[in-house]
DNA sequence: AACTATTTATAAGA
DNA sequence: TTCTTATAAATAGTT
């Protein structure tokens, strides 16, 4: 379905393979609703995309239901497996799972460079080897961040400067006016409190309001941005 | 698709409806198939028909995981609903457990320099920050133990030498000897085989013999430990 | 996010 | 059930 006839195999190119997922994923959401509802069937569908976020369908009488009816039909055929739900296996699973974690956090202290003793050359090697990697991708998204940040800055940098030429103006014309209103009371009555204070003080005011009053959500956000940006390490632009 | 739209209501008609589901769970199933495949998901379909018949599709890693992961996954979203069911609940603290784990292995993944479209600008700086530094303590370490290798090479380069000069002057004397026996023996015979082959070959057996023969196994190590570290980046010197 | 040319899925009929 | 076919839907590539 569509423009072009489609291989069954990984979709490489990363930005064509989310959009296609998040099509595909509304469709097969879809489906699985049609079905449930059409032929009067229970659905459970769990989709975690390559990035790892979590999408799921089930028919309303819950996931959690259907998984255990799951579990319980699916149970008659593998009564070969251990029953989970003995104590004793909880228990054992618990112990399972927390040397994986000790083996997690110990990895990652080598990943942070601490515990290094322990480590062959080669090992080190490895280690190096793929941080070193991890620091090109990391840098190269950064800049990339960077990039776009920067360029956003100078389109908005653009847009407020046009505003302020356009306010100046504005301003000169008021001023103008203004200038020439006070000159025509003064020939008539010759006793104005103070005539060219007010005109020179507008333009400062009028600016300054304008701006922050404008959009100022949008300009703290960029002033968070900004900050680490350039008081951090920008040697990275070079690698 | 087909014949006649259809509205999205359980189908009254039963052989209607079994037809139906037959159909349509057959292209439900390939299409968990194809996105699980085009855009690299993890998919896992369960399907109980009306009647109570099961159907389901997994990714490869095999339905159990999937579920697994998923009750890992959604954990974390419905921590509210604490149930203080048994003191000692064992099935918790392995789903507790399990989530450590996810978030463990996230973190991983970011240390590998994937899946980095999610992080922030900053994130991404203490990201590179931290790699920064861990890099230079892996260096560092690596550096240590390359000289350590190398010293302890040119310890044992040195030993081995003097030992060669205590066989070669072990040698020349028997040699000496031999030459003189082997003189004394012409005179006395005129008739000896190759006299000079053998003294010529002695020296290369001995050294080779006694070298390879008095530790083998740790030459070997060596021999193992600075393949890489020649063949490899010796610019880490440097950093 | 919307569009559209095509491919797919499938409802109805055989 | 299975095959065929007309038509509805889904969606790949594009804007």
């Amino acid at each position: 379905m569509g423009r072009g006839k489609v291989q069954l195999r990984r979709i490489e190119n990363k930005i064509n393979r989310q959009v296609t997922f998040s099509k595909r994923r509304a469709g097969l959401l879809k489906k699985a609703h049609e079905i449930s509802v059409l032929c009067d069937a229970e659905v459970a569908l769990i989709v975690f995309s390559h990035k790892g976020k979590l999408f799921e369908y089930s028919t309303d009488s819950c996931m959690e239901k259907i998984l255990e009816r799951y579990e319980r039909y699916s149970y008659a055929e593998r009564q070969l497996i251990a029953d989970p739900q003995t104590p004793g296996n909880w228990s054992l699973e618990c112990t399972r799972l927390r040397s994986k974690i000790e083996l997690l956090q110990r990895n990652h202290r080598h990943y942070m460079g601490h515990d290094l003793d322990s480590l062959t050359l080669k090992e080190l090697q490895n280690l190096e080897q793929q941080l070193d990697t991890a620091l090109k991708h990391i840098r190269s998204r950064k800049n990339q961040l960077m990039y776009e940040s920067i360029s956003e800055l100078q389109k908005k940098e653009r847009a407020i400067q046009e505003q302020n030429n356009m306010l100046a103006k504005e301003i000169k014309e008021k001023e103008k006016t203004l200038a020439e209103h006070s000159q025509w009371q003064q020939q008539n009555h010759a006793s104005n409190p103070s005539p060219f204070l007010l005109p020179q003080q507008l333009p400062c005011l009028n600016i300054g309001g304008s701006y922050q009053g404008e959009e100022p959500a949008r300009r703290n956000e960029l002033d968070l941005t900004l900050e680490p940006l350039f008081s951090c390490n920008l040697g990275c632009f070079a690698s």
